[in-house]
DNA sequence: TGTACATCAGTGAACGCGCGTTCACTGATGTAC
DNA sequence: TGTACATCAGTGAACGCGCGTTCACTGATGTAC
């Protein structure tokens, strides 16, 4: 029950009958497990339904997976897989001219992934899983979004006078700054801290507006069949907030 | 084991004793509980380990709650006035006319509540528990801060010349308006659409913030020991956008 | 003020359940000669 | 090309555990007369 379609996925060549067929099992394994997670809940996430729900004795599972935990790393780091390719893919098909079309893309594509798959998304953005840390390697991952953003923010110092408009207010005090360190670093050369600022805000937002929604904060505040439009225009704002409204001009 | 200081708090007269000692067990079990959230997470809260802790037979719970959802529920309750009041009392000591002391000291306390509490804090605003339904008496307990915000907000309408200053794009388009209709009506007489956008996204961009330093999404882009700095620049450059700042005159 | 009765907090055993993990095993599948 | 051997996927029983909930009970505490 519940076969995935695409063999061969992980290991491409035919290195051996056997490893095509682990490798095949492993991806089984994590759809049932992707299917538990969604109507049970991290929490209950079990091996052993897992495997009756795989027609397979529980202890067969330990073939492919150390333990639970194993299981679980495996399922946040598929998570952050499928959203980070899902925006990727979306992100792309915009030309690169267009910041403020990439951000749109960008933002309406992580939510429309959120509300496919609220139950990975929560997995990776709600809290955290009591008693489980998350080992290194999920780390590279976690950042295929963040990646994006940063290279439109990137393409946005570039081909545009500056960072942000003129109604700055006063400038980053420096133990604020000290703090933006790492993110100015990441977002690359020539990011200000005003600038750095803005884009930690727009990223939390974006998040932020997505968690609301998924984890039913907005119940009352905005009516479910209007979302979308909603949505829609605070991504504007947030776009008019970056400056990217003002800079989609032609790149040189 | 684990008495609690503030006897006689709910039902304060003498209205038998027994109701009295009634109250006060409610209270101690609410406080393992609380405790066992922090430890253990949600998924596992469990009336036994509670029952446990209080050294009585995992049968007396139920002389005071149903079942296991009517604890989750008192807990949620709970956290959510815990919050409220948190924030009611650290707002209500700025003078009304500072409204850009008033947003601060909301943002400032929210954030500083949720690192405390940071177990009470996921239980609300994190992933919702899988197959719990939140039932009604949830539901005013949840919009205090809210609450909080609307005023403030009504407030600075009320004494600055209108909502967003000049930089504000393309008008709320009218679907969107649509939407944001339940918002617009609970922010009260005198708000535009663009006004309430504006609300929305500084009140998801407050606890989308708080949730990323939260749940562990500010590793590697904020220095942890500056987070106190970065979240008041922030919260700075959102007073600016709601035009806070601007609007920070004696009130008549 | 004193006694009989009703109330109700708390007990402890029992129900049926599911869990993660280990272990000795079987039998099919690949590999080396 | 054929055979002997090593590898390894999968089995099923067992370990010890904790869970929510029910139920008949005991004994202390309040209430009504």
């Amino acid at each position: 029950m519940c076969l995935t379609a695409d063999m061969s996925t992980t290991t491409g060549r035919a290195e051996g009958v056997r490893a095509r067929a682990r490798a095949q099992m492993r991806t089984e394994i994590l759809d049932v497990a992707r299917d538990h997670l969604a109507t049970h809940g991290v929490g209950s996430l079990s091996l052993r339904a897992v495997a009756r729900d795989l027609g397979m004795a529980s202890s067969a599972v330990y073939r492919y997976f150390e333990n639970r935990d194993a299981l679980l790393t495996a399922l946040i780091i598929d998570a952050y897989d499928a959203l980070g390719a899902a925006v990727e893919r979306a992100e792309g098909g915009v030309p690169r001219a267009d910041l403020n079309g990439r951000w749109h893309q960008i933002a309406r594509t992580v939510r429309a992934w959120a509300l496919e798959h609220p139950s990975q998304y929560a997995l990776v953005y709600g809290s955290p899983v009591p008693g489980y840390a998350a080992p290194q390697d999920t780390v590279v991952p976690a950042t295929r979004v963040t990646r994006l953003l940063a290279a439109l923010l990137q393409d946005a110092l570039r081909t545009s006078a500056g960072p942000a408009p003129g109604d700055v207010g006063p400038d980053v005090p420096a133990p604020a700054a000290e703090g933006l360190a790492p993110l100015v670093e990441f977002l690359g050369p020539g990011t200000t801290d005003e600038w750095a600022v803005r884009a930690l805000m727009a990223w939390t937002w974006l998040f932020g507006a997505v968690s609301f929604e998924l984890f039913g904060q907005l119940t009352g505040a905005v009516v479910p069949e209007r979302r979308d439009e909603v949505f829609d225009v605070e991504v504007m704002r947030a776009a008019d907030w970056l400056g990217l409204v003002r800079s989609a001009v032609p790149s040189p």
